[in-house]
DNA sequence: AAGTGGTCTAGACCACCAT
DNA sequence: TGGTGGTCTAGACCACTTC
C-alpha cells in the first residue's frame, strides 16, 4: 500500500488503543520510545500523534506524557450523512419502507442544489424511518440523475440507500452541507408520523457531495420532536457549525 | 510576547489575507519563499501554514502553490455562543430585554450541568431577544453563583451578557456544548414570541465554560421557526456535529 | 525540466512536568 | 533533576504540478 510511515504509526496506535492496549486514561508511551520502536525519527512520530490528536483520541499538555482521552474515533460525519450508520452505532433497531419514487422535472431550487440544469429529470424518494418500531423521520430525497438509476434499482426496504450506491456504483459520500431548523408537521408528515398536524419537527435538509464535488442527492429529513437531538462542541480554537438568518428575518 | 515564531509568521500571513494583499483564488509564495524572507527553516514555515489551513484560509494540493480559500477566519464559535455577536456579524439590528432575575436554588439537571452542589443558589434570568424589532428568541438561563453576582449588576436592556461579564469581570467563554432540537412552544414561549401555542420552535440547549473548564451558564434558547437556521459543513476528514438520540426513543 | 509541496532524518535548545 | 513535549534547524528524496 502507498501510506506513508507516520499513517502506518497512527493506525498502530489507533487499533493499539482501540483493542485496549492502551485504555483510556492511560499514558502513551513517549515520543522518542515510539520513534525507537518504529526505527523512524521523532518528527515522523510526531506526526503520527497529531494525527490522533486531531481526531480527538489523544491528549497533549507539555511536559506530560500523551494522554489516551478515547477509544473510538469519532465518526460524525457518517452519523450525520447516514441515519442508518447511526442508529446502528445507537445499537438501535432500525428499519425503512420507500413510499413513493417517481421521476420527475427538478424545481428551480432542485436543480441549483444539484447543480444541474433547470427542468432536468431527478429522481424523488419519499421514505418512512423507523427507530425500535417507532415511526421517527420522514425523508425526501432528490437524487441527481447520474445516481437515479442505481436508487431505482434497491428494493423498498433498503436500510441504507447511501451504502448500498456505495457498494454497488462505487458512489461514496464525501463531505456535504447541512441546514437544521424547526417546522411545523404538514399532513403528510402527520399521518406518517402520527403525530398532530402542525405540531413541532426538527428538520435536517442536507447535500451530499462526492470527493470530486459532484452533488449526489438533496435531502429533507423531519424527525418526531424528542427523537433526536443534534450536538456540537465547540471552542474558541475550532467551531465547525454556525448559525445563520432565516427567509423570516429581514435582510 | 512569548509567542513563537510559527505563529508570528501565521498571524503575518494571515494579515496579508485579510487586507488583501494575497487575495482570494491567489496563490501563496512558496515555501522557500517565505522561508527565505523570514529567515526561518522550512518546517518552521510549515507549521505556519498548518496553521493557516486548519483554520480554513488556504488550502494546498501536491506540487502546486498553495491558494488562498477565505479572506476571513470563520469566526463560528463566537457566533454559536453569543447572539448579540452573531448579530451583529449579520448587520442586524439586535435588542434585548431581561424580563426576569432571581435567585433560587438549582434544580438537579441544573446542579450536575453547572458542576455545583445539588440545591446551591443559582441566577435566573429570563430575556426576550429581537432582531429587527421582531420579537425572535426567548431565553432561559442559570448561570453559576460565581458569576451571579456579575449579571446581575448589568442593565435590563444589555445587548451581550457574555461581552459584559468579559469586559467587568474577566470572564471568558472558551468552549462549549450545544444541544439542538425542536420543541413545541408552552404558553410563556407564544405569549413573548407571538406566536400560536404548541407551535414549532427550534431550540439550542448550550453550557459554556471558562478556559479552565469552569462552567458559566447553562442556557434553553427557542427561536420561533424560520428566524435562524444552524448550518454545518462536514466531511469525512472531520466532523464536529454529530446526532443523539432523544428522550422519545427507547434505550 | 524545473518548481512545489509531502515526507523523513538527525540533530538541538527550551519550557514544563514529575519525582 | 531527569524526562517529556514544543519548537526549530538544515539538510534529503520523492510525487506531483506547471510550463
Amino acid at each position: 500500500m502507498g501510506r506513508s510511515r507516520y499513517e502506518e504509526i497512527a493506525e498502530s496506535l489507533r487499533q493499539a488503543i482501540r483493542s485496549g492496549v492502551h485504555p483510556p486514561g492511560s499514558r502513551l508511551p513517549s515520543e522518542s520510545d515510539l520513534a525507537a520502536r518504529w526505527e523512524a525519527s521523532r518528527g515522523t512520530v510526531r506526526q503520527a500523534v497529531a494525527l490522533l490528536a486531531s481526531e480527538g483520541l489523544i491528549g497533549s499538555r507539555q511536559g506530560a506524557r500523551r494522554v489516551v482521552l478515547r477509544q473510538e474515533r469519532r465518526q460524525s460525519f457518517e452519523q450525520l450523512n447516514s441515519f442508518a450508520q447511526w442508529a446502528r452505532a445507537m445499537g438501535c433497531e432500525v428499519s425503512s419502507r420507500i413510499l413513493t419514487r417517481t421521476t420527475r422535472p427538478a424545481t428551480d431550487e432542485e436543480a441549483a442544489r444539484l447543480d444541474a440544469e433547470p427542468g432536468s429529470e431527478v429522481l424523488y424518494v419519499l421514505r418512512l424511518r423507523h427507530l425500535d418500531g417507532e415511526p421517527v423521520m420522514v425523508e425526501r430525497t432528490v437524487y441527481a440523475d447520474w445516481v437515479a438509476p442505481v436508487v431505482r434499482a434497491l428494493p423498498e426496504d433498503c436500510v441504507s440507500i447511501m451504502d448500498s450506491i456505495a457498494e454497488r456504483a462505487d458512489i461514496v459520500a464525501h463531505h456535504g452541507e447541512h441546514l437544521i431548523d424547526a417546522v411545523a408537521a404538514g399532513s403528510e408528515d402527520a399521518r406518517l408520523l402520527r403525530v398532530r398536524r402542525a405540531s413541532p419537527l426538527l428538520r435536517q435538509r442536507h447535500l451530499t457531495y462526492t470527493a470530486a464535488g459532484r452533488a449526489i442527492e438533496w435531502t429533507d429529513d423531519r424527525y418526531r420532536a424528542g427523537s433526536v437531538v443534534f450536538n456540537v462542541m465547540n471552542s474558541a480554537a475550532a467551531a465547525p457549525l454556525e448559525r445563520r438568518a432565516g427567509p423570516g428575518v429581514a435582510g
